[in-house]
RNA sequence: GGUCGGAUGGCCGAGUGGCUAGGCAAAGCUCUGCAAAAGCUUCUACAGCGGUUCGAACCCGCUUCCGACCUCCA
């Protein structure tokens, strides 16, 4: 089994990946807050978390993925008095909640089939675990670490702190918070109910504005921001789990307050590795609903943004975020977008002539250490742009090798059929998209290109030429090589 | 204001105290009726200023610039 390394942000450090239970793995997610279309920079975790989760299976783990769906709503910090988004939204449109949180729902997942991500294992909705976070908020008001006021409950973050470290994951001290001048502005309602301005809600009692409220002990209300994930992550992985990976965004408060909650419910951090990725940013700046600068997903597939030069496909929006290290941030640009196309279809086209390829009896000496270095690019914290280069390189030696200008072992061939297309396509799940094409068309292209090659050999190029660039302006690529005849779909 | 993270060749993006990242773009060559594809070759950068070192883009210090988070966020 492979060693895998990963970078914890709890601990700041890479640590060596074991879990609790191996081969068992359990994985939870903060999934997306479904009131709006996802965008670019919803893709990124997804995707990155789909080859994690990948490779654990690839390495022969049993691996359970949570990623919740939040159709809750989370409290809308401005004039609209915390009104919850997707009741707000609900009102605009005058539909029912639940079919607005449907609708964006289903967009999510549609993203996420285009993208040819693995399913989750479980996708809990936050509104069917309503009575697991009341149980949980009363637990942890039985531990003595929030109250009741005036029917909300708050965490008591004073209290929590006097014996744990609140602040820990995120780098935050306490009394900077308090001290902090990004406080001053924030009068948030309900302020004074609370003990501690930096104590926050459990559960919220409901004005009648709200659509969506639900009975409780406390009030009619609904949970606070952070108590669903660790209410659904308790309920399916249990009170320690391996891994809680979510956006660097999350860091503070909510993964931050995760910890607190469930610490004050269980005594255990939940999770024993945190990961977080990275934003993709747009001119510099983190995309974002609130910055008003996000590309949507159905926007970026069909081109139609001012922003776009062209559409580009799922694969080559997962090929350009992989392309990257999961913890940097990574700025989307036309020319970058573009050269992560073109690369891809390189991938792709040498793993097509990957089949094609004859053992020779001379070894080519480089294969062996090029797929060593790739598992170890993805066992040293998922390192994707290390293992694309790895892959590039093979797929210069394929090349080469196709056109006698090396050769490559019957024993490289095998160790290269083994690995070159399962790190691509099963370990960074990216798929083909010309397979579109049915077995018909496919026939009809053959067609053409034979009596192509007929009026070639009959030196009637005017006829040959006609041929190739009809089928070009329709959008096919022909391409002579050594071994016949070739198209591709532009 | 507090905390944290960045600044790499035309562009995107890895990485490391001394040895080619990789992709895209560009140029030349091979192949070829032409073109494309493919192959080969070329293009050698690490914000600035000091310091440590035999040697630093990589370690330390300072400076400049940029970004993230500080109770909406993937």
């Amino acid at each position: 089994m492979q060693t895998i390394q990963i970078y914890n942000t709890y601990t700041r450090t890479i640590e060596k990946f074991e879990p609790l239970q191996p081969p068992f793995v359990g994985i939870y997610l903060c999934g997306p807050t479904v009131y709006g279309l996802p965008h670019l920079g919803h893709v990124r975790g997804p995707v990155f978390f789909d080859v994690l989760h990948r490779y654990f299976k690839k390495c022969d783990y049993k691996v359970r993925l949570v990623r919740n769906i939040t159709d809750v709503g989370h409290l809308v910090n401005d004039a609209d008095e915390g009104e919850d988004k997707i009741a707000r939204l609900a009102k605009i449109e005058q539909l029912e909640p639940m079919e607005v949180a449907q609708f964006y729902t289903n967009k999510y997942h549609e993203m996420l089939n285009a993208l040819n991500l693995l399913p989750a294992s479980i996708e809990p909705r936050a509104s069917g675990h309503i009575i697991e976070q009341i149980e949980m908020i009363e637990t942890i008001i039985k531990n003595g670490y929030a109250y009741a006021s005036n029917g909300s409950v708050y965490f008591d973050v004073l209290k929590y702190s006097a014996s744990h470290n609140y602040g820990k994951l995120s780098g935050r001290v306490l009394e900077d918070l308090i001290a902090g001048a990004g406080n001053e502005a924030r009068e948030l309602e309900g302020q004074g109910e609370k003990r501690n301005p930096n104590d926050f809600a459990l559960w919220k009692k409901a004005g009648p504005e709200h659509i969506m409220q639900w009975n409780s002990p406390w009030s009619r209300g609904f949970p606070g921001w952070h108590i669903e994930c660790s209410a659904m992550s308790k309920k399916y992985l249990g009170d320690c789990f391996d891994i809680h990976g979510g956006g660097m965004d999350l860091l503070f408060p909510h993964h931050e307050s995760e910890i607190a909650q469930s610490t004050a419910c269980t005594s255990h951090n939940p999770a024993k590795y945190w990961m977080h990725h990275n934003m993709i940013t747009i001119n510099g700046q983190k995309m974002a609903k609130s910055l008003n600068n996000g590309i949507s997903v159905q926007a970026f597939f069909s081109g139609d943004h001012p922003l776009l030069e062209k559409a580009y496909s799922p694969m080559t929006l997962k090929f350009f975020i992989l392309m990257a290290h999961y913890r940097g941030t990574l700025d989307f640009s036309n020319t970058a977008l573009q050269a992560a196309e073109k690369g891809l279809s390189r991938l792709m086209a040498a793993s097509e002539t990957l089949k094609t390829i004859n053992p020779s009896a001379i070894e080519n000496g480089s294969v062996k250490l090029l797929v060593d270095e790739a598992y170890q690019a993805l066992n040293d914290d998922l390192n994707t742009p290390i293992l694309i280069s790895k892959l590039f390189e093979l797929a210069t030696i394929i090349n080469s090798a196709n056109g006698g200008t090396t050769a490559i072992s019957e024993e490289e061939l095998t160790l290269l059929n083994t690995h070159f297309d399962s790190l691509i396509f099963d370990i960074l799940g990216l798929k083909t998209e010309a397979s579109a094409i049915n077995e018909k068309l496919d026939g009809v292209m053959q067609m053409l290109l034979t009596m192509r090659n007929e009026a070639k050999q009959n030196k009637n190029f005017a006829l040959s030429d006609e041929i190739r660039n009809k089928l070009s302006d329709l959008g096919f690529e022909i391409k002579d090589g050594k071994e016949g005849s070739f198209y591709s779909i532009l």
